[in-house]
DNA sequence: ACGTATAGTTGCTACATGCAACCAAATCGC
DNA sequence: GCGATTTGGTTGCATGTAGCAACTATACGT
């Protein structure tokens, strides 16, 4: 995207590097408080963390597989399973054996999951409706934009690290710790 | 900015409503991701997530207790004894007795931790970097301040929700569920 | 039809975490 | 000053989440 990779790679601006610390020092700190809100929020209504990821993933994309659950969010498929486990003995999410495939189960959200889900969210959307109501409207674009982008990155970050067996691909080849 | 009040306690304008949800998704995957990431590329430098999340919270705010640490990283102490067990173990972090009081400890970051420190976080800013380099700077500007009110607000909204016991505080006395 | 690949499940293990019990030092009340 | 209480940290124990490897059952290719 840009031709000139020395400005960006090698010589960035001060501001730009001073931007991208506090940044990265922000997000370190979302990520570690949300653990603790999200535990602290979504177990109360009885399921973890993890099986509120499955059951957006279900309300948002529709029945799927497993397989394809575990893809989506990063698990191996036993801990999909046991996900899944969790979700059908509450009653918040169904396995059929696909029609097509007798090997492979169809997740489907029951209606008790998704309203589960829409309560669960109903709060955090109110919140950061709170929190978006002072910024311009282009502002608030920008940030889910970036936030979104930021998702995205790590993930292709994780998924070509984990797929090639290394992490910290340019650190661990070249020694740099 | 927006100067009708109204807009944002009672009857947010659907156009607020649809950006916090959005920007609600944008966080709920961010926060998903960022587990694995962090993770995957923390720990091939031998120490976990929570380990360089007080490995960081030491290099910021220099030497501190044990219990000033926990606080920071919304730990139990217990927990907080055994992450600081693992980083001195690997000679990141040092306990010295207190001078004041010999029941407490002072934890201190070596050289060494704060060279690891520094090699895990250049990476990572640099990425940061990459993805701020496009905007505008009052954007940037913009966005890691939204990300550190989010976070606060999480921080706040758990605080106190542990403290009083009890989660979804608006939810489990209004019934809302 | 047989061998291989694929979808999921189960067994096992490792690890992070919190709570409760505990130990040691400090502080308070007399 | 000395016992009672409080406070800072550590240790014991139980739990929950996760991945890998082995397994089962079905599908697919030849």
């Amino acid at each position: 995207m840009q031709p000139n990779r020395n400005d960006r790679e090698h010589s960035p601006s001060q501001a730009l590097l001073t931007d991208a610390e506090a940044l990265n020092a922000a997000l370190a700190d979302l990520v570690r408080v949300y653990q603790f809100r999200d535990r602290d929020r979504i177990c109360c209504y009885d399921i973890s963390v993890t099986q509120c990821y499955a059951l957006e993933a279900l309300a948002d994309h529709g029945p799927m597989r497993s397989q394809t659950l575990a893809g989506l969010l990063l698990l191996d498929k036993s801990t999909t399973t046991r996900v899944i486990d969790a979700l059908e003995r509450k009653g918040y999410v169904e396995r059929r054996t696909d029609e097509d495939d007798a090997r492979a189960v169809s997740l489907r959200i029951t209606s008790n999951g998704r309203s589960l889900y829409d309560t669960i969210n109903r709060g955090l959307i109110a919140q950061q409706a709170e929190l978006l109501a002072d910024l311009d409207p282009q502002v608030r674009a920008s940030v889910t934009d970036v936030i979104r982008r930021l998702a995205k990155a790590a993930e292709a970050r994780f998924v070509s690290g984990v797929s090639v067996g290394t992490c910290a691909p340019s650190c661990d080849t070249t020694g740099c710790s």
